[in-house]
RNA sequence: GGCCCUAUCGUCUAUCGGUUAGGACGAAGCCUUCUCAAGGCUUAAAGCCGGGUUCGAUUCCCGGUAGGGUCACCA
């Protein structure tokens, strides 16, 4: 394995999952923040899995996480599925390392076998809860704990029961008292570490510098700092990163409160970048009023400083409306590529499609926030008139529209002349852009009423009571398709009058 | 309950002692060709409370309150 650089050296971050299941915003933001760190500073970044729970474990998460990250946009330069030159990156394949640190402790003195049993710890903790105390193990700590032979849990001797203060990236000054402290688990009697040591240890022996991590585990820090005194080596920088509260509630966002998939987010038809860029922001700004950022932007603006205290909730309109912003950032032709991914083999196949849809799609970018309601949008017909012709109601033809107030509706009397007038026009068009049609037709409009025209071109060419405006219509079906549509129109109000 | 963190419009936020407290999302209204969408303009909307420090506090300090986290052989 390539060693790194001295560059790659002064900035190592990494992402640490556990593979239990699929990850949601939360994890991913953790994974961006420290991505961006490595990347603005030509550093590494990792992908490590911490995989010491088997019963937890879920099977294909490590796939379901690697396709996430990807997906957004984040690379890393060693882990778990590409290797490096600190690996295995995944835990469970580093057990004889935590051994070896494990025994480095015994022998300092400084870990100890837990001799308890599960029903003499709950006794304890039980204890320690009807009298309204917190449950610390150092108050029960064995006298002569017996020698470590594997089976049994292994926990930190707290080498000084003390208060201690750090410096937080995002924080500030940190500090908790002594009850923050307690002889915790290093390993546990199944031979695996507890998080708590092992991803210390890694972090070690990896050269990471920054650790980013969420909120909740703020309190577990003094442990930590136990711990790399126990080991007697320095910390890397610590940035704890604000909570990301559900959408409805004060609760932090969970997997069992509604979290979604991240992969949902693509199914629904999000942009990666639109998605990079909202995840960027739950707890970050760049201290301006920009807002939309390519990731490229980002890994550029991106300051531990500009990373929030406070918790945040979910706002997914906002992700609607940034998603929006970045569709229009999207070149034509990836535009079209994407948009028609979305749409169904019955409307591609419609013979009309190839010829329009170039016409189409603009009228689609500016209707969507995402790619999903392009589904939406033909589930609802509100595509296949565009190719085919729409089944509708003359009940749609004659009605009133507002500038003819004071009829309940047209009649065929009102509504004839005028598409026949419309036919003639457009008879004597030959260019087919909508300012051209517009510029044919609006005077006509202007003339006999602007209301009566105009609704009853639009619903002709449409047979909907929404679209886009008649001269747009026009030009996407061109002379003889409109004339035909007209004709179909002018059939169904005589239909309707008999 | 102990320990810890946090606190500006409904939401996300700017402000690093002096501002008409700014922006964005969302909402409402108006305009722009009939409808819809898009766009433009406009409006409503905030410093949790109480003490200090200071000539002056949203900003600094203390207390309260509220919310969150944590107290697993989970991470």
């Amino acid at each position: 394995m390539t060693e790194r650089t001295e560059q790659q050296k002064k900035v190592v971050t990494r992402f640490a999952p556990s593979p239990t299941g699929f990850m949601h915003v939360g994890g991913v933001r953790t994974a961006l923040y420290a991505w961006a760190l490595a990347r603005q500073n030509g550093g590494t970044f990792i992908l490590r899995i911490e995989d010491t729970d088997k019963a937890r474990e879920v099977p294909g998460s490590i796939e379901q996480i690697i396709e996430s990250l990807k997906w957004v946009g984040i690379t890393w330069d060693e882990g778990v599925d590409i290797g490096g030159p600190c690996g295995p990156y995944k835990q469970s394949e580093r057990l004889d390392t935590y051994q070896t640190y494990a025994k480095i402790l015994i022998g300092k003195g400084l870990a100890y076998a837990d001799p308890y049993s599960k029903e003499e710890l709950d006794a304890f903790r039980k204890q320690a809860e009807d009298e309204k105390r917190p449950f610390l193990y150092r108050n029960h700590r064995p006298e002569n704990p017996p020698a470590w032979d594997g089976t049994t849990p292994l926990r930190l001797k707290t080498p000084e029961i003390k208060s201690y203060s750090w410096t937080d990236l995002v924080r500030g000054e940190l500090s908790a008292g002594p009850e923050a402290l307690d002889d915790f688990i290093l390993m546990k009697s199944d031979g695996y570490p507890t998080y708590n040591f092992a991803h210390i240890i890694d972090d070690l022996l990896m050269g990471v510098t920054h650790i980013f991590r969420s909120d909740e585990f703020i309190s577990s820090i003094p442990n930590y700092l136990s711990l790399y005194s126990a080991l007697g080596i320095e910390h890397p920088h610590f940035a704890i990163l604000p909570p990301i509260m559900s959408p409805e509630g004060k609760k932090k966002l969970g997997k069992r409160d509604g979290a979604k998939d991240l992969l949902d987010y693509r199914k629904e038809g999000y942009l990666p970048d639109a998605m990079m860029n909202f995840l960027a922001f739950i707890g970050w700004n760049p201290g301006d009023e920009r807002e939309v950022f390519t990731p490229a932007q980002f890994i550029e603006a991106f300051k531990i400083e500009g990373i929030q205290r406070a918790g945040a909730k979910l706002n997914e309109e906002k992700l609607d409306w940034l998603n929006k912003e970045h569709i229009k950032l999207m070149s034509d032709a990836d535009f079209k590529a994407k948009a028609i991914s979305y749409m169904s083999d019955a409307l591609k196949s419609l013979p009309t499609f190839n010829a329009r849809i170039d016409a189409v799609l603009p009228i689609i970018k500016e209707r969507i926030n995402k790619f999903g309601d392009i589904a939406e949008m033909e589930t609802a017909n509100d595509l296949q008139y565009f190719f085919t012709d729409s089944s509708y109601e003359s009940a749609l033809l004659l009605c009133a529209p507002k500038q003819r107030k004071g009829k309940e509706s047209m009649t065929v009397t009102d509504l004839v002349p005028v598409y026949e007038n419309l036919k003639t026009l457009i008879e004597s068009m030959s260019v087919f852009t909508p300012d051209a049609v517009k510029e044919v037709l609006w005077p006509y409009a202007e003339q006999e009423g602007r209301g009566l025209v105009l609704w009853a071109l639009r619903t002709a060419l449409s047979g909907k009571e929404r679209s886009p405006d008649p001269f747009t219509l026009v030009s996407i079906f061109g002379k003889e398709e409109a004339i035909r549509r007209i004709n179909i129109a002018i059939q169904k109000i005589h239909e309707s009058a008999q």
